[in-house]
Parts: structure tokens; C-alpha cells; sequence
RNA sequence: CGGGGCGUGGCGCAGCCCGGUAGCGCACCUGCUUUGGGAGCAGGGGGUCGGAGGUUCGAAUCCUCUCGCCCCGACCA
């Protein structure tokens, strides 16, 4: 039971095992969508409260506009069209009626309740924030509009896998509104860097930050910028992104604003979102064979008890002893789970937490309290010492900040280990035939170049880095000039 | 949508080729003994084999269609 796919022999069926033995989501009734499991939610929800705690703390204020937006909305910005179009489903009735078909009772769309402007359920809400904007935006002291949402989008896809791509997932989108074009960037940079620091500082990712060639840009924004982590097979994750709109919708939805010298110029933008899918990047950045593991800051539950005993008179006596610690360990660990469930064994309930990736452990039994003791069990490595009870507090909290920092420098480490800095097409090929990784590579920024090499490797200019330093050098596969390196990688 | 694989109690599978109306492991329920790394014994409940149609005295097994899932591609956060 309890069996977990290895990583090495089938990295995606690991990934889906993982899922299902820690019980944090499923596929659902209806194809590509998928049910977040109490546990899974549990992550979402530890992300969401820190991004909105940040998101705050930077002047943001959060609203909710409406799931379905006008048909026509959607065709004003012309770009933005082009990229959803294809993944967008559309609301066309507004009841069903019963019928018998086949001698079976059914359902069907009514047809007197077709809608005479259908609807589109939001693939992303620019266009009906906008429609809004332009309502509450006169004058430049109206500006800057710093909103976010937390909602649900769709998208189509075509092929989904849990967490990574699903048809309707959980997100934010943050849709700023400025009065220069300047501000509008230094917004869109800013987000960029907030969610850096979630990635590495929270979810222990670490991400490269950098800008989106033209090619993958969002449709309708000026520039994209991302954050790219690199996942345990080496592929590369894109794990946010935060978008230069530049006047693109202020023009399609006619939102202007009066300057102060007078005169009417269009509002400048910026738009940034993580999804649901953070939570896919973090099972494949740190989990193992053993099934997930939660770094302690993502963590709702970050310690659990398994008190030990042998006669009912011993369990009364351990687990009254486990409450204690609980109660002790709160304000360092918040809060901490007991598991006093009779008719389990405790190598059982080891195994469980470790499948489900509560990254402490503690054991306490009556030779434990005795001895005024108890052991305390690392996931991410594995190891167990033997603490003091006096002691605990202190063991718990360093051991939480430990497991944290561990998780980051593996992570760092196997990063840097799968990155290379190639200069010649004959080594790309090569490194992408294998083990893939992260590659540096000169690039001589026209598409068409860009997406040949694609076309042949299935690799892709994940971003630009922002750190990336000028250099002169070679196109790694036409061979024109070009000035700096870029991030190739295959991509989910 | 193209290529490959698979649908049999909750989960994982066997049976299918050589038709005779279902079996194993785990999980579940009851009881007793257990409890420091996935306990043991005994008893017990649950499926008509993804769906529809066909062949046949008889279909999980053969044929046709269909739906769904997984993997690999094209599309994408």
C-alpha cells in the first residue's frame, strides 16, 4: 500500500502518486477541472494568506468582479483576443428543461432562453476591470488604482494535469492602473520581486526573475516578466508572471484621465498573477519517493505528535503529556496535531505524515516521559534525535528554520548542478537529448529563430534575466550577434 | 485532435487468448490479543466486470460502436 512511483523510473506518475497519497487533490466529473483535497487547500490557503498579508502591506486593496464577462469585451483588445480566443468557454443559455430522450429523463438548453449576447466565463479579468476602470478614472487624482482579486478562471486547455494545467484553477490577478508609464513599470517590477521573495523565501524555490521574449509575452501586455524555477526532472516551471499592460487597454476600453497640466492622456497599467499551480511547483521542487515534502512556512500543520502507549492507563498519561507540548510548541510552531488515534500502529502513522510531508515529527512514548524526553523526526532528511522536553521549544523552532534553509540550498544546489552555460548548437542538442537542465545560451532575439529551436528540441527562451550581464557572443543557433545570454529550458 | 496503453468491490490487480454468470492483495466492519517504523488471528459486508448494441443455449471473456482515464505530441499559467 502507500506505493509511490520513484522519481527515476517515471517522474510524471511520481508526481500524480505523490498527489493522491497525501490527499491533496483529484480529477473531478468533468474532464481537466479538479478537486482540491482539505489537505491541498490547506497549502493554497497558507500561500494565499501570506501573498495577501504582502500584497497589503504594498498598498493593494482586494475586490471582486463577476466569472462571466460580455462576449464582445474580449474582442476590443486585439492581441488579448488572439491568445484566449481558443480556450475560453461560453455561456449561451440561462436554464435547461426536461425532456425524454432515448425513453430516458434528460435535460437539455432550452431553447427560448438562448442569450442574445453570449457570455464568456473569465479566462482573466483585464477586460471586464477595465470596462470598470474607465467609470472610475477622471482625473490623475483617481490614479494609481492598486487592485487584486482572489478568483477562478478557466481555460480550456487541452491537456491538463493536476495542479500544473487545469481547466479551471485558483488564482490572483492584480490589475494596477497609473498615471505615467514609469510608475506602471516600477509597479509591474515590484510585484515581479514580491513574488520572488515568496518563491525563494517562503516556498524555498528558487527562481530565476527575469523578462519574456516577445513570443511569450501575455497577450496584450507590453512586456511580461516571470519567475522560472527549475523542477526535480529539470524542466523549467513558470511560476509567475507580472505584465507591463503599457495604455493597451486604457485604448481598447477608453479609459482616460485628465494630467495635471490639463490635458487627457490614457491610464497606464500593470496586471501580475500566481495560481494554483505554485502548488504543483512545490511538490516537484521538494518532494521525494516517500511523498511530499512541505517546507515549514507553506506548512499549515508544521509539527505533529504520535504519542505511544502500550494500556489504556499509558495513553491517558502520553497523551495528556502531548497536549502539553502542544500547548507549549504553539507560539514557535502554531498549531501542532496530535494523533491519538487508537487501533494505529505508530510506524503507520509515521508513514502517513510522511507521505502527507509535515515536516516535524514528534514521538512520545512512556519511556519518552520518564526519561523527560521525547524524538523528534525530521522529513526532508529523515533523522532523529532525541530531545529534552526542556528543550523543545527551542529544538523545534531551529529545527522548522533548519528544515526551511535545507530545502532551499538543495534546491539551489541541484539548480545550479543542472545548469550550464553552452556556446554551440552541437552541445545543446546534446544536453537537451539527456538530462536537460537550465542552459545560458546567446540568442539573436528574432522569433522565427526562436521558435525553430523549439520546433527541434522542445526548448524554449524561458526568460531574460534581469541579472543578465552584457556580453558579446553568437546566436547558439543562427550564429547572428547577439549581446547577452538568455534561459533556455523545456518548460511545463 | 494524432500515436500508445488501460477501464473488473474503495484502491491495486488476476481471469479474457482456449465463452459456462467473479477471484486475490490491501482497505472496510465485529471480536480478542497487540501498539517504540506500515500488527496477528478468527469471523464478516461489499462488485455482474466503464456504457450501449450484437453473436451465442450461455459473454468479464468474441464482434461493433461509444464514454472515460493515463502516457507521448500539438496548445498553455
Amino acid at each position: 500500500m502507500a506505493d509511490i512511483c520513484k522519481r527515476s523510473d517515471d517522474y510524471s506518475r511520481w508526481y500524480q502518486d505523490v498527489i493522491a497519497q497525501a490527499e491533496l487533490a483529484e480529477a473531478s466529473p468533468v474532464r481537466g477541472c479538479m478537486v482540491i483535497r482539505p489537505n491541498g487547500y490547506a497549502i493554497w490557503e497558507s500561500m494565499q494568506r501570506q501573498l495577501d498579508d504582502r500584497f497589503k502591506e504594498l498598498g493593494h486593496v482586494n475586490a471582486y468582479f463577476p466569472l462571466l464577462i460580455p462576449k464582445s469585451f474580449l474582442a476590443k483588445e486585439a492581441e488579448h483576443v488572439e491568445g484566449f480566443a481558443k480556450e475560453c468557454a461560453i455561456v449561451t443559455h440561462t436554464r435547461l428543461r426536461s425532456v425524454v430522450k432515448d425513453g430516458k429523463p434528460s435535460v437539455e438548453p432550452d431553447p427560448a432562453s438562448k442569450l442574445e449576447e453570449e457570455l464568456i466565463i473569465r479566462p482573466t479579468s483585464e477586460t471586464v476591470i477595465w470596462n470598470q476602470y474607465r467609470k472610475w478614472i477622471m482625473s490623475y487624482r483617481d490614479l494609481p488604482i492598486l487592485i487584486n482579486q482572489w478568483a477562478n478562471v478557466m481555460r480550456w486547455e487541452m491537456r491538463t494535469r493536476l495542479f500544473l494545467r487545469t481547466t479551471e484553477f485558483l488564482w490572483q490577478e492584480g490589475h494596477t492602473a497609473h498615471a505615467t508609464a514609469a510608475e506602471a513599470l516600477e509597479e509591474t517590477l515590484q510585484m515581479l520581486e514580491c513574488y520572488r521573495w515568496f518563491a525563494e523565501d517562503i516556498m524555498a524555490m528558487p527562481v530565476i526573475v527575469g523578462k519574456k521574449t516577445e513570443r511569450e509575452r501575455f497577450a496584450g501586455a507590453q512586456e511580461t516578466f516571470s519567475i522560472e524555477a527549475m523542477m526535480q526532472d529539470n524542466k523549467a516551471l513558470q511560476a509567475g508572471t507580472s505584465h507591463d499592460l503599457g495604455q493597451n487597454f486604457a485604448k481598447a476600453f477608453d479609459v482616460k484621465f485628465q494630467n495635471a497640466e490639463g490635458s487627457q492622456d490614457y491610464v497606464w497599467a500593470s496586471s501580475w498573477g500566481v495560481s494554483t499551480r505554485l502548488i504543483g511547483g512545490l511538490i516537484m521542487c521538494h518532494s521525494d519517493d516517500k511523498g511530499l515534502v512541505l517546507p515549514p512556512k507553506v506548512a499549515q500543520r508544521k509539527v505533529v505528535i504520535v504519542p505511544i502507549w502500550r494500556k489504556d492507563e499509558e495513553k491517558e498519561m502520553v497523551v495528556a503529556k502531548a497536549a502539553e507540548l502542544r500547548d507549549m510548541l504553539k507560539p514557535v510552531a502554531g498549531l501542532v496535531h496530535i494523533d491519538d488515534r487508537d487501533k494505529m500502529r505508530p510506524g503507520w502513522k509515521y508513514g502517513e505524515w510522511e507521505r502527507k510531508g509535515i515536516p516535524i515529527r514528534i514521538e512520545l512514548g512512556p519511556r519518552d516521559i520518564a526519561e523527560d524526553v521525547c524524538v523528534l523526526a525530521t522529513r526532508h532528511d529523515g533523522e532523529k534525535i532525541t530531545v529534552p522536553l526542556a528543550e523543545l521549544t527551542q529544538a523545534v523552532e531551529a529545527n522548522l528554520e533548519r528544515i526551511q534553509s535545507d530545502l532551499f540550498a538543495a534546491a539551489l544546489e541541484r539548480r545550479t548542478k543542472n545548469t550550464h552555460k553552452l556556446d554551440t548548437w552541437d552541445e545543446f542538442t546534446q544536453l537537451y537529448k539527456n538530462e536537460g537542465g537550465f542552459a545560458y545560451c546567446h540568442h539573436c532575439g528574432d522569433r522565427d529563430c526562436e521558435e525553430s529551436i523549439q520546433n527541434e528540441t522542445k526548448v524554449t527562451i524561458r526568460n531574460i534575466p534581469l541579472t543578465a550581464e552584457a556580453e558579446e557572443g553568437t546566436c547558439i543557433k543562427c550564429g547572428k550577434p547577439s549581446h547577452k545570454r538568455v534561459l533556455f529550458a523545456q518548460s511545463y
